[in-house]
DNA sequence: ACACATTATCTGTACTAAGC
DNA sequence: GCTTAGTACAGATAATGTGT
């Protein structure tokens, strides 16, 4: 499955959308390098297009986005009365086409808890081309409200609305990806974060975290791996070590108070592990931020 | 339908490295 | 220096694919 991969910020930003028919015999007109992506979903009928060496057929339910840098074509004429919504929308940022089958996962989309305090996370978005919805209904939903906003489009907290829309729109394009149905290994490393959040301040063991996942301790480690690119307890280190750093800058506790608080029980092991993530001591962190 | 091959998932063991 | 965790490798099992 070919997907566009995106990475944000700057988030996608809508254009405009509407709803259109083709009749009997009638086709999608031919278009080059439109500058935007245009998204296309059939709500009754079906449509064909080409995109360079790649076919489309588009049958109610399903859904194609056209790319803005490339040629598109009718590949034949519709067989009956054909309506499809329509979406022109912008990628300011950085995106690519990628194949679901190879793509890695992205070392740039840790989990949200290693966040910086001050700078903004960059993620990727990854919505399939050519997909048949999990939810026509609702899609079609988003795109009536979208109609319904469109006279008072000049209207800033209206065009804001538009986008918000538009968001919830690519991510019900997004969860019909593989990504949103995670492989086994995937679900695995999840759980065990997930175990690992709950109980950063204690001290969780391989053998524990296993019990409590319902696998094997080595399976979670590579799993773990896998997704994060770490081990259960870097894993569980650098959640402490976030959390500290908050509470550094938050609040006036002394450094050994904080690494206490967060589950270290010896203030030097918590200075020596702060130092080697943040590269800078505690007290230090807290000077050179606060 | 069956047998066999391949692939994915998960576990076990041994060794090494790191924590305390 | 002991204990525990992580990694590499091997292998068991089940699911899936393929050929006859």
């Amino acid at each position: 499955m070919a997907l566009i991969e995106m990475t944000v910020p700057p988030l996608p930003h809508y254009i405009t959308s509407g709803f259109s028919t083709l009749p009997k015999g009638g086709h999608h007109p031919s278009r080059n390098n439109i500058q935007v992506f245009d998204l296309l979903i059939t709500t009754y009928g079906c449509f064909y297009i080409g995109e360079e060496d790649a076919r489309f057929e588009v049958a109610p339910g399903q859904a194609v986005i056209l790319r803005p840098d490339r040629y598109h074509f009718a590949t034949q004429s519709c067989a009956e009365l054909t309506g499809t919504y329509w979406m022109h929308f912008h990628v300011g940022g950085p995106w690519s086409m990628i194949d679901n089958a190879i793509a890695p996962i992205p070392l740039e989309d840790p989990s949200p808890v290693f966040v910086e305090p001050f700078a903004a996370q960059p993620f990727t978005i990854r919505i399939p081309q050519y997909t048949p919805l999990l939810q026509p209904e609702k899609t079609y939903d988003l795109f009536e409200q979208l109609h319904q906003l469109q006279p008072r489009a000049h209207v800033s907290s209206v065009r804001f609305a538009q986008q918000q829309l538009f968001h919830e729109l690519l991510r019900q394009l997004a969860a019909s990806t593989d990504s949103e149905h995670p492989s086994p290994a995937t679900a695995c490393a999840e759980k065990a974060a997930s175990y690992l959040r709950q109980h950063y301040r204690e001290a969780v063991s391989a053998k524990e975290l296993g019990d409590h996942v319902n696998f094997h301790p080595v399976y979670i480690a590579r799993c773990m791996q896998k997704e994060y690119g770490c081990s259960p307890t870097e894993y569980q280190l650098r959640l402490r070590i976030q959390q500290a750093k908050l509470l550094l800058l938050q609040t006036d506790l002394p450094v050994a108070h904080v690494g206490e608080q967060v589950g270290f029980e010896q203030p030097a092991y918590f200075a020596t592990c702060f130092t080697r993530i943040e590269g800078i001591s505690p007290r230090k962190y807290r000077q050179r931020f606060s």
